[in-house]
DNA sequence: ATAAATGTTAAGGACTTGTTAATCAGGTAT
DNA sequence: ATACCTGATTAACAAGTCCTTAACATTTAT
């Protein structure tokens, strides 16, 4: 059962060597010459592991990134770069994105990174990352919510808004840091649409009383599990 | 609530470089010289993040992570490895949400790693404000006052009151002061405003005698607790 | 005694939030 | 292409919250 990896890079001899040393490894490798097709490649196929330049023509490597995470919040995500950008390696990171490698880099070094990935991402894939909410138990890996009543599935951003609120059970939330989070900035219309989505998980979560989303008047958000 | 992070690094001038940096933005960095120490200093203070050199006299890096895991399986480490060590043997030892870094890298670099960890781990060590308020105690994190006889929310507004005298217990604040620290501003109407709320803190504060809010004529307030 | 400062309560109104429904965007199936 | 889904956003209106302001009472300083 080897790995798929979806590999996007410009450069077609640079993306030529990479991909027969992957596949002269055993992994699968699809590779994309641009952001567009790499997107379109993901929508198709479920991949282990992305491996992305971040400077291309059409889509750069970070907004195609972004466009697989909303897709899959979990597949890792390794950023070509080239030497001089550490913003990049910023922007990178707050995109969701996993690791980077720096240009240029030596076809060991970048195997011994996939490899490093691939074992931990089995590893956390094996473990899967679930919220006991009261009488509730959220599985944010699959975006379930159980109860006795039944299982319910949230969509993307009702788990991710469900699971920022987990994480911060018991605290505030500012309203910034949710919508900064899951939405990537803030706006007023961000606001409302949030409103509305956590209007949505009360709703969800109503059976168990214990659980409550409770309101800071001008400030934010708190989960409270009593 | 600044994170507080175990340091332990056997060269003192990067040792004292990293932590500088460190405490520039805010942390609480403690510093260990080797990995006795640091074990040590581990069992004394909970810390919210670990930067564990790995090479290391007298107990390296690894013998020191799995010393902290014994007590605490949670808290994030960071590895700080020198280039030549194989990543391999490193995503061996990694368990959790354990990362490495490679040496040598840029200050910016670490403070995004631990940026991230420290996003992902929960912010359950994050510190809540709370202030002992006679038989009172005042979360300002989660703008609440606890009793015997329950607890009580605040409003925003009249946590920020609170807050500035607790901060000043027994100490006369001015109205300027609060005016200029709370409202942004000072004028006969914020000013006015101003007492509504030391007469609705009165109130809610009317429980325990020992904790009063005193009128200085003409100057300002003074949270008294006796 | 008078003016100024402060205490207290309540009403007014700006603003925030709750909720439902309509709209929009994008992907899929026919 | 077309209709059809699904999920996010926007719109619209209802409800709620909290700060301010006003009004009046009380205290303090001179």
């Amino acid at each position: 059962m080897s790995a798929k990896i979806l590999l996007v890079e410009d450069d077609p001899s640079l993306g030529f060597v990479i991909k027969d040393n992957l596949v002269l490894k055993g992994y699968e490798v699809t590779l994309c010459a641009d952001g567009e097709a790499g997107e379109q490649a993901f929508q198709q196929t479920p991949f282990d592991l992305c491996i992305l330049d971040v400077m291309m023509p059409k889509q750069d490597g970070f907004s195609l990134a972004k466009a697989i995470r909303e897709k899959n919040t979990h597949v890792p995500i390794l950023f070509v770069t080239a030497k001089s950008m550490l913003e990049d390696k910023i922007a990178g990171f707050e995109s969701g994105g996993d690791d980077y490698i720096v240009k240029p880099f030596s076809m060991e070094e970048l195997l011994l990174r996939i490899g490093v990935f691939l074992r931990r991402s089995n590893h956390s894939n094996g473990r899967e990352e679930v919220f006991p909410l009261g009488t509730f138990s959220f599985n944010f890996t699959n975006y379930t919510l159980h109860h006795a009543t039944g299982p319910k599935t949230l969509t993307h951003k009702e788990a991710e808004v469900l699971k920022l609120l987990c994480e911060n059970k018991n605290r505030v939330l500012k309203r910034e840091e949710i919508l900064k989070a899951v939405w990537g900035d803030d706006d007023y219309f961000m606001g409302r649409s949030m409103d509305v989505f956590i209007s949505k998980l009360r709703k969800y979560l109503k059976e168990d009383p214990s659980v409550q989303i409770v309101n800071y008047h001008g400030v934010g958000f708190r989960l409270e599990v009593s």
